[in-house]
DNA sequence: TATGAATGAGCTTTCATTCAT
DNA sequence: TATGAATGAAAGCTCATTCAT
């Protein structure tokens, strides 16, 4: 707060020197671009995260484990918060592609091969992942229930959902209803699965797609 | 029953007490019974994690919402964390006896009416209480997926599906598989609903059964 | 922030424990009346303060000088601030009141013995305490012009010289602005002759009276 | 001057710049004159310290407004106390150039005048910069009270007072102790007009101007 | 049982200063 | 000269937990 603050300051790196200067300079360049720092930063927290959860893990670890001062973290991040929030929007954006990606994949006329494209996508990439997505969406706050909302994927699915409808191949009445029971089916199979250790979900796809195409499938 | 709780019993510098120990203890008995002090803290908590959240809740305020001091506070509960158990077996155990009753005011064979009352019921239980949800299942623990597994209403509803399917009222392929879908889409349906600020279920209830019932209908 | 915290907890007075339990209590007492606790804070952070500045001592040292732990400094001030304005409140308190029983000791209509008490006594009272004057009064609040204005002694100083006018001793226009400038006067001169190294006020005493004398000594 | 100071020179990789250095010399010197380049600083850490105190303001804010990089301003100051002493200095001749030039504008032998001026000028230039006074006279370090001594507006103060008292104008027994509280007293009487929100000394210079003449009016 | 003063480890955040470019 | 990313010491403050009464 005040003026006369007591100035020390010892070896900057910190560790014993045995390594030539030049050598050192090679090894740790002082500054990197900013997207490596960040993506430093960011993987050092998921590392953390993962391992003994979001509020265990303290500032300190994460900016160590990134090889960085702690002032640097504050340099890229407001807050713990706001990393995770980082980590979010990358978890959210990966696990949309891989689904959609997968979507892709079948001709667009494929209704059914679509959707159950959808559901084994999901399956495998929430296994996949499934630990990183509990550390993302883990946070107490009351808005968070907005973010849910707006989670394309069931956007995505209910798109599919009308198309398939209007294309005849199914019957659907409402389609962000259908999306929502199904994107939350899904997840809450997983859990389970998870839950009883299962690392394989080609059994689960196959019994999820039979159960949500009943679900659709025409009178 | 809660004759005498001294508000205020400062007494700062230890000064001998005039009064006898015995005519004291006659006027002042100075303790409720342990259910109730218990329950005193339970409301305390529930008031202040609904309206700022668990975590920034301290258990000083819990205890001074409570009017109990610091130390009373660990005679009931061993942390903060204990408290959030307790109010979630609360929640749990309320909210299955509401869904139970509501099925069992149907008649037995009811198939139909039984699974449209366990959704009505479900949303309107999960709608009234949905902050109280909220508070008790949003922790961190890696273990918290644990709890979602031992939800024993997803297993009510296993049973349902699997007696109506045996009665040859519905058909279905796996009921847990069914359940864990049901009651993952019904809890989704209703987080989305709320996210739109709807109070009122009815209209919820009336489109999702139609699609459950579509999901167990026989070909 | 979160709920987990990790629990450590190791000898909770820190200190190798050579002496049986008994006598340990009787030296430490962990619970004092407050007042000592505040009072035992005051004193270690006046030391601290006069030492090495307000900016440079740190809480810790406070606390530690004071056996207290850091939280404990907390229970009793809010910031570091606070207790300077304590000490502050003190000081003014303090210093008022030397200057006013000097003054009583002489004769209600001696005023010329009263104007001379006033500033022998401020002149010894602010060369003993000069120190922690500086420590009191050093801050940056742009609010700190407004204390000065409070300081009752000025009103003190305008009353006495009211009074004397009134009495037909003295003349004197405008007492308010008289009291500032002599108070004011005589702070400026005592900080001259503590650059100087003066220890003994009387000289200044004789020689700051003769020219106030002048200045309200009827035409 | 001032042709082109870049505003953002972002290269963040390092690529090798394709542009022939001396070219780019002739098209961007980048470097200001130091005098102005000092002065650029000065000047934004003035408005900052007037605005939000010394010890809220960071040296990155002062580099900022100043449109410098952080490691110029340690070209040019080595500290923000450095800074401050700096604005002291040239507060302080300004201060005293004012007063001077003044009384300069009196006859020689206008001792009456001559005092007026003094406080009159001192008033104006007080009120009109009382803010940057308070910046630069508020810091806490205990050679603080040095300065004030070294204050060279009482020594002019003091000559002129022998000068009047030695041409038999006044009658004055210690010069310097007059000059001294002449001097405080004037700057108490202006604290406390502002700390009322006055804005207009012209009334107040009369009234210690009047105060000032009778300290030193022969018997 | 009940109390609440006391504890202190631990966290977040700031910011003056450096230095490779 | 000029830059600004990086540093890391330091400080303030919180709050779960204990324990003598």
């Amino acid at each position: 707060m005040e003026i006369d603050k007591p100035v020390l300051r010892k070896d900057p790196n910190g560790e014993p020197n045995p390594m030539p200067v030049i050598a050192r300079k090679a090894l740790k360049p002082r500054t990197k671009p900013a997207e490596v720092r960040r993506d430093d930063i960011l993987r050092a927290a998921t590392s953390l995260f993962v391992a003994k959860g979001v509020g265990t893990t303290t500032i300190d670890e994460i900016a160590t484990r990134a090889e960085v001062a702690k002032g640097t973290f504050y340099l890229y991040f407001t807050s713990k918060e706001d990393v995770v929030a980082a980590l979010r929007e990358r978890f959210v954006a990966g696990f949309r592609a891989r689904i959609l990606s997968a979507i892709e994949a079948r001709p667009p006329d494929d209704w059914t091969g679509r959707l159950m494209s959808f559901v084994s996508a999901g399956i495998t990439a929430y296994l996949d992942d499934h630990r990183l997505h509990d550390v993302v969406f883990h946070d107490h706050r009351p808005d968070q229930r907005q973010m849910k909302g707006d989670n394309p994927l069931i956007g995505d699915l209910s798109t599919l959902l009308a198309a398939g409808a209007k294309a005849g191949a199914w019957s659907v009445d409402d389609p962000d209803l259908a999306a929502i029971v199904l994107f939350n089916g899904l997840h809450g199979a997983v859990d389970h699965a998870i839950e009883r250790g299962v690392r394989d979900g080609s059994g689960l796809a196959a019994n999820l797609s039979a159960l949500f195409l009943r679900m659709v499938r025409p009178e």
